[in-house]
DNA sequence: CTTCTTGGTTCAATCACTGAACCTAGGGTG
DNA sequence: CACCCTAGGTTCAGTGATTGAACCAAGAAG
């Protein structure tokens, strides 16, 4: 979002939301996150993001306590990002954006979520059609779909060609 | 969202749905369509936004299926805009983002949703508890919460204060 | 004939995004 | 020690989107 990211003149819980992750690259980040993503070169490269942006993004992020900077190693000394409860809770709106997407402008389905559990496939709105619950978003195993390339370029791309939970680390394969 | 609304390299339906509705006050135009807003002016003066990024909003969210322009009366020729099913399907994304921001950045709820047929309080993931079926948005009862300003300035805010159903066109109070 | 309403368009100023270049701290190699 | 490499940034000029104010037009109303 550009200029004055704020919607002063409205008073709604879904303009203070989008204050919040409404910016330009702010909702793919923390989809990149559920996904696995930690490390800012991994979001750099899968997300083709300016650095200027990613820094003020993650910035902002977890400033807003939706992400946390913490370290992983000491020497040399380098830090991931990772959602915190308040990260995850979106997982539900991007389930249903991404749905809609889906339904109206995509053909072939790019990825399904299922219920680790018993994976079977989420319906609609998140849930567990099998065992009538709604599938916290560390329960949801993410599959690759026919309609996604099965050769990409990138590494962090190729990292999530393998079934994988949402919020468990991408393994990135060097070489 | 600014310079590029497009993001190129993402295989992926969330960045196919934000290309649509990720600019900035596009979610805002479609809230406040399903709160039944359907005229230029009254989007106008209830989003506060310019004149010139209402009419590029509505000229895609036209383009794109979400809305349909309409002609309501003949003389003067005067046209309105109205969701259409693709437009409605946003309802579940609104609904979840809305849903964050209140439980994440807002203290008292500024509007409660209540499922029309029994008067329940719609759960986190769009549900009747009571009924245990997801509630469509047209059986969706809104009703203003303890947040909500009591008198607001603009008219449409005040249209707004009654309960209502989402998609039914408000009723402007003149004078 | 003048004014009001509705629904816009135009335009300069401002601000955000982009892409490329540069920077820094710490290893690793010869 | 000299040199290159990696991870994680910052800086900056150029470009594009947003803003707010002004202007425009068609029909109705007085």
């Amino acid at each position: 979002m550009a200029l004055g990211k704020d919607y002063a003149t409205q008073e709604c819980s879904i303009a203070r939301a989008l204050e919040i992750v409404g910016e330009r690259w702010t909702l793919l980040v923390v989809r990149d996150a559920l996904y696995g993503v930690r490390r800012y070169n991994d979001f750099l490269v899968h997300l083709g993001v300016p650095r200027a942006v990613l820094s003020a993004r993650l910035k902002t992020l977890t400033e807003e306590g939706i992400l946390e900077k913490r370290r992983y190693q000491e020497s040399p000394p380098r830090d991931e990002y990772v959602l915190t409860e308040r990260g995850i809770a979106l997982w539900p709106a991007l389930r249903a954006l991404g749905l809609w997407g889906r339904e109206h402008f995509t053909e072939r389905p790019l990825r399904r979520f299922q219920h680790v559990n018993c994976g079977t496939e989420l319906g609609p709105y998140g849930e567990c059609p099998a065992c009538g619950t709604f599938v916290p978003a560390a329960d949801v195993l993410s599959v690759p779909g026919e309609g996604l390339d099965p050769d990409p370029a990138d590494p962090v791309s190729r990292a999530l060609l393998k079934p994988k939970r949402l919020l468990e680390p991408i393994e990135i394969e060097h070489g």
